[in-house]
RNA sequence: CGCAGGGUGGAGCAGCUCGGAGUGCUCGCAGGUUUCAUAGGCCUGAGGUCGCGGGUUCGAAUCCCGCCCCUGCAA
């Protein structure tokens, strides 16, 4: 088929590759406008967007879907199908029309669980064990379209939301093609979604990702797991952020308050409502990742002293 | 022209405001020593163009100008 392929981070470059690969043709990008990014705001192309760019292919950056030079581009292009994965802006009624086979997105959670934005990150921080893809047909709800087709994947104890959501990118890139496969053939099904079941992942804000020492270790350490690499796990002392990678929880037999501090020589503890956790890799403002005993090391620490 | 912090032996820092011998702290490393033993204690030692280039000065890690690199916030 004739695709043209709507995604915009990182995470959709796996199934550009995938369909770059299959029998399909992207003979299109569509992807979120260049944004200032970064220190300095310069101008920044998409990871979608310079794929295409790299092998010549027409990028399409409508500042919203539902602009009509946009939607006539799409009608003239006349795609059979637009595979869908995390483009980041929602798409009007009468561009889903346009396909022959409508959108079909690959979503990061297993429907209907986990709709939004942030399914992988909201999966770690609930604390699931098992999670998965689904391709399902774009309609006007949010996420909530008949589902093609399903992939499960487990959460490893240890995952971050960046570990789990690299394995689901890729895994669900070859579950899109062989939707795409399926539609091709007319062998692909859809089934409307269950009633229950239902839940919702919101965008991770960064209030979100600041750690409340008081929580349960186990909470601690999927909160910190749920929010790396973004937006990044924080918590401050001496009213400096301080971001955190994942921590290590510890059946120590220490008694520390909630957020209090306690170097030992090759480990760093943190107390929590309950057991201590062990702090991994740490980044203070305006200086490189460290171990947290290196971090430590610096700081000359007065007893007692606690992150909040 | 978004806002902000940082670059000092191998690691993490202090020293800079107000120039005065590369000084200090917590580690690491090497050797010695103590110990039944050790990731332990004690002693000794090696290791640095103070990011780079100019300027001011009798004298610059420190003051002035320019540049490079790293990072946080914001988007």
């Amino acid at each position: 088929m004739r695709v043209v392929f709507a995604g915009t981070p990182e995470v959709a470059v796996p199934s550009l590759d995938a369909l770059a690969a299959s029998a399909h043709e992207v003979v299109a990008v569509l992807t979120r406008p260049d944004a200032p990014a970064g220190r300095g705001r310069h101008l920044v192309r998409s990871p979608a967007g310079a794929w295409a760019d790299e092998r010549g292919i027409e990028v399409l950056t409508p500042q919203r879907p539902r602009e009509p030079e946009f939607q006539e581009r799409l009608r003239e292009i006349a795609p059979d199908c637009v595979p869908v994965v995390a483009y980041g802006a929602l798409v009007p009624p009468a561009a889903l029309e346009i396909p022959r086979y409508g959108w079909i997105n690959l979503h990061f959670s297993l429907l209907p669980a986990w709709r939004g934005a942030a399914p992988v990150q909201h999966a770690v921080l609930h604390g699931d064990e098992v999670t998965g893809a689904s391709v399902f047909e774009l309609e006007a709800g949010l996420d909530t379209g008949p589902v093609y087709g399903t992939l499960t994947e487990q959460i490893r104890p240890v995952d971050t939301s960046g570990d789990l959501l690299a394995r689901l990118a890729t895994e669900g890139a070859g579950l899109l093609v062989a939707v795409l496969d399926a539609i091709e053939a007319k062998t692909a099904r859809a089934h409307p979604q269950p009633l229950d079941g239902i839940s919702m992942a919101p965008k991770i804000t960064v209030d979100d990702a600041r750690i409340r020492w008081g929580d349960p270790a186990f909470a601690v350490d999927r909160r910190i797991r749920a929010c790396t690499p973004a937006p990044g796990a924080w918590t401050t002392l001496r009213d400096e952020r301080l971001k955190l990678g994942p921590v290590r929880p510890v059946a120590n037999t220490a008694t520390l308050q909630p957020g209090e501090l306690l170097v030992e020589r090759t480990q760093v503890l943190v107390g929590t409502a309950t057991t201590p956790v062990i702090l991994g890799e740490v980044r203070a403002a305006g200086k490189k990742p460290m171990s947290a005993s290196d971090w430590a090391r610096g700081l000359r620490l007065n007893p007692g002293e606690t992150l909040l």
